[in-house]
DNA sequence: AACATAATGGCACCGAGTCCCGTTTCATGT
DNA sequence: ACATGAAACGGGACTCGGTGCCATTATGTT
């Protein structure tokens, strides 16, 4: 769909009028799905209501999110998106687990301005919405099977052979949930500078961070005794 | 609810009338669910018809089981509640990673005979099913967050401090998965024997055996390189 | 200006899940 | 054996997410 054919608006961002409404519409229903979701509860509010604030009819909306839980996670799924497609173009030797650690932390950084914010207003409302916790993990898992396929096409092998490619999809994932929640958390490996104020969690360079220590913690969560 | 009270009935499996009529009910709809959706497919199957065949009314039916998904995965449900239990049950020093290990394979060797059957079939239905396949994933995360809950209660901290212990249980579940992959597949680690046959898939101690060897690739897996 | 195509939104429909409430079935004490 | 209280049952109405159909409108093309 983003691929260009003719444009015959040279103004604006190099999109055709019907792509930049459609860029428009999905906004709009993000932002009000946050904004309402946000204000009187993810189950409290209907697709009647949503549908009605964005001005669209609810047979629209379905074009655009999958589902009610798609559209208020919409900010997770599009750091997904340029993670695969990130490790999907990133070339190099080295150990994978490596690169898909700073493939996933150079994503984070390169996520576009206001992401973060929505991104943790979307991880609110899991947190006291199960079906979303639910939609957040699925698309987690998913993520991690697209990597796995990069991986398979990239070492030529199938990962029922090679059990390690599937592992290192999940761990790789795994690392990922374990930093995230404890940036929404607000908590660090050791400790949390008075910087990291509230709504913003400190932006997306701390949660890069502590994705980073999640991943840093690896070898040492295999060596864990239990007393 | 299995708590033993004044049992007027000496004979049967130890537990009163109404108790085994509910275990019955309980049975029924799940062996009545995974034989419909396994002739004609989870989605072209409604509760309406399910509990028709089952002899019971819809609204019984969620007194039983939280959802249409839940009763076609119940098996899996079983073998979770079983394997946190024995975790929690589990002391003893050591890795925690090779009790997680080992209890896991203990929980899938002692699961009720017919067990394996059940699971096979649910997991049959998910490979075709998204929404069950993602049922399984989630009930698989639901259980290593119960892991870790005993993990905190047994080393006395908190997961968001140290971030090991989430580590530990996402491992533990994402070898699970691996193993369980391969075991549907009917592949293994090198050769899958004949006696692997088709519809048992060999069984739980295959099962067990191809959760071994997942855990037993996670040193290889961290070290894998890209070429 | 006329045409082709894509997006829209109204409408009817399906089915899962919840709630309420009257009825039935089991457990228990006399 | 019978009465009583509690628990399970099931019918029916309701909400709401999600799908399919089709006429209408908006955009891009010639």
């Amino acid at each position: 769909m983003p691929v260009d054919s003719g444009h015959p608006e040279p103004e604006g961002s190099g999109l055709s009028l019907r792509e930049r409404k459609k860029q428009r519409t999905r906004r709009v229903l993000a932002d009000t799905a946050l904004r309402l979701f946000g204000e009187r509860g993810f189950d409290r509010v209907t697709l009647e209501e949503l549908t009605a604030h964005a001005e669209v009819g609810r047979t629209t909306f379905f074009r655009y999110y999958a589902s009610k839980e798609d559209v208020a996670m919409a900010a997770e799924g599009e750091l997904w998106d340029a993670y695969v497609a990130r490790f999907a173009r990133h070339t190099g030797p080295g150990p994978a687990l490596t690169a898909l650690r700073a493939c996933l932390t150079q994503t984070i950084l390169a996520m576009p301005a206001g992401w973060d914010r929505r991104f943790v207003a979307s991880r609110r409302l899991a947190a006291g919405t199960p079906v979303l916790h639910h939609h957040s993990l699925v698309s987690s898992m998913r993520t991690a099977q697209r990597l796995i396929e990069v991986l398979e096409r990239r070492l030529d092998t199938d990962s029922r052979e090679d059990v390690r490619l599937r592992l290192l999809g999940e761990l790789a994932l795994g690392a990922w949930r374990c930093g995230a929640r404890n940036w929404v958390a607000g908590r660090g490996e050791h400790e949390t500078p008075v910087a990291a104020r509230r709504p913003g969690h400190g932006g997306p360079a701390l949660l890069a961070r502590r994705v980073e220590e999640s991943f840093d913690a690896i070898p040492a969560a295999l060596a864990l005794d239990l007393p």
